[in-house]
DNA sequence: CTTCTACTTGAAATCCTTTACAATTGGAAA
DNA sequence: TTTCCAATTGTAAAGGATTTCAAGTAGAAG
């Protein structure tokens, strides 16, 4: 690699002192035009850069952010980071990836490298990660929050206080079963049944309140289930658990990942959809509308979400900024997968 | 945000040298055992966190890569991405992304945020970013290389001198205009053209080629198709485009996002697969088998792409090595959107 | 009891910028 | 011509580590 310029070099040819190129390049209103123009020729010609390290050492500052997600492969995480990252940069802030394993436990250690990378604050979306048992998840999180400002884009996390956006899928749950319920359904099963993780709890607990409040069958399987294939055996066990009398009417999943197995599952043991079952995923994933039939979903607003916790991320720094929590509702899409459109 | 302890407050507290402490905490070997265990306890009590800025000043490292492409909703990009962040953290880097739009053209700009941040080394994968006419690519990126080393993922640029991993999806395309063949097709459409793109123009090429070879009709329409939206509207205009006796019997789709779109357009044209129109796609996403019915796709090993390509910037960087290119043979999975399985 | 060697340790320079403060310059006012 | 003030510019001190080189210590050998 080239060797690199320091301001010096610079400072010398333009004949002036490293303040002044320091000045010039940072807009600093008392320097003379003359000077300037001076200045910013050389430069332009040299084409320099001034080292970031440097700067942020003495403004405390990386002008770098984080975020903590299981996957990025995982559509839902993808739209998360993708919003975050636009918005990152159009600050002028670099957007780091940590991923978080579904299923591991957040260390310590884990989160030592944001700290000695001295980020200027961390979005959390952890998902699965967010085991309750034993569960470190608010510690560690608590000892980041000594360092940096976090927000979290998952259901609050008891024993945090932080700025907190997500979408209450308790009540997207509550909002299926009641459609399914209008349309006469009386057996209804969700497939993605933990008890391992927040965000799926939360939504198996939206499931069977509202099951329950309606008076009708809930049934499920304890399973962590997050894939397309693992939807496709989930499913396959279900059914040929129950004699046919006993089978559900109607299925609720997961997420849409999940549902693309079950659909296929459903296919594959030749039940017409949504005469033979009934199907209503979760997150509105770029091809729900592409499935056969199409799925029937809630929207979780995922880029929103992703753009406007890292604006509150940014402004954590800045102002005085109490955190928040903000609730959004998800809204029912109804289409062909589930009947009653 | 709390004050953060300099090593100078832990080598107080330990009654050595700022010098002993970062000796102790980079495993130098030239310390006594009794000192080591003495700071080390100092470094525990306060969980003392080097400051990677200051470090890197020094370094002339920052311990920091980035990856530029176009999206990471795109599931391509996402399986990129992630098996580079993967393969970054093992070996103690950070990864950032830089979002170079479709279609938008590389600026100095964009490049100079990488630079300033003194960047270890960046992965170029632009995808649908590299319009070739005006060719700023190879220009913009041989001036980001005097900086820092670059491994591209995908076609060779010509121009530029450096590692490149791809798949040759113009075999790819060959491969799937044989398989048609053999299967008695004679009418094969091209969906998802395009004159601007390496990427995409490598496909076509490939397609044509062996389209002309084989003595087959080749039909195609000149526009750039990359979500499941415009695939699906690309599928009508090309059929109602056409009297139905000189349709095409099979389609090839550019990648399988759009393939999505074909699929659903066909289905409700009321056409069964593969009967009346055989698809074939392209990159093999993990919704492609779950698609009805399964879509026939080529294999594209994209982890594997991200790892070895960050492996090999992370080797850049300390031996001596010589750029190099790496293609790799993509392979026909034949699902039943095509028939002849 | 010296002398020498091999470890340990510390002092100080360095990495590159920013910024508080001091110094200089020029022109305006007296 | 002096005096003063404002506008520019430079000096030097951070910022927080690493690393070279020199100094110090302790133990072994004579």
């Amino acid at each position: 690699m080239s060797e690199t310029l320091t301001i010096l070099d610079i400072a010398r040819e333009a004949g002036v002192s490293a303040a002044t190129v320091s000045r010039v390049l940072s807009g600093h209103p008392n320097v003379s035009k003359k000077t300037a123009t001076a200045v910013r020729r050389v430069v332009d010609k040299y084409n320099y850069k001034p080292n970031s390290m440097a700067r942020g050492l003495l403004q405390k500052s990386s002008r770098t952010l984080g975020v903590i997600l299981p996957s990025v492969t995982h559509p839902y995480y993808a739209a998360i980071f993708s919003a975050a990252q636009e918005e990152a940069n159009r600050n002028g802030y670099a957007l780091q990836m940590y991923r978080l394993k579904y299923n591991a436990r957040i260390t310590d250690e884990f989160i030592d490298q944001l700290i000695e990378r001295r980020l200027d604050g961390v979005l959390f979306s952890g998902g699965f990660v967010e085991s309750t048992n034993p569960n470190d998840l608010p510690d560690v999180l608590t000892r980041l929050q000594q360092y940096m400002p976090i927000v979290t884009i998952c259901p609050p996390i008891p024993g945090l206080t932080c700025t907190n956006i997500y979408t209450d899928l308790a009540l997207g749950m509550r909002k299926a079963v009641r459609h399914l319920s209008a349309l006469g359904h009386k057996r209804i099963a969700f497939i993605g049944a933990t008890n391992e993780t927040r965000s799926v709890g939360e939504r198996e607990h939206g499931f069977f309140d509202e099951m329950n409040r309606l008076g009708l069958t809930a049934i499920s399987q304890e399973e962590h289930i997050h894939t397309p294939a693992m939807g496709e055996m989930a499913t396959l066990k279900l059914l040929q658990s129950l004699p046919r009398t006993d089978w559900p009417t109607a299925l609720i999943v997961v997420n849409d990942l999940v549902a693309l197995g079950v659909l296929r599952q459903l296919h594959q043991m030749g039940l017409t959809l949504p005469r033979d079952m009934a199907v209503i995923g979760c997150d509105n994933q770029f091809f729900s509308a592409y499935t056969e039939p199409p799925l029937t979903t809630l929207e979780v607003n995922t880029d929103e979400h992703g753009r406007s916790a890292m604006q509150q991320l940014l402004q954590a720094r800045s102002a005085d900024s109490q955190p928040f929590t903000q609730v959004r509702e998800p809204m029912l899409i109804v289409r062909a997968s589930c009947g009653g459109g």
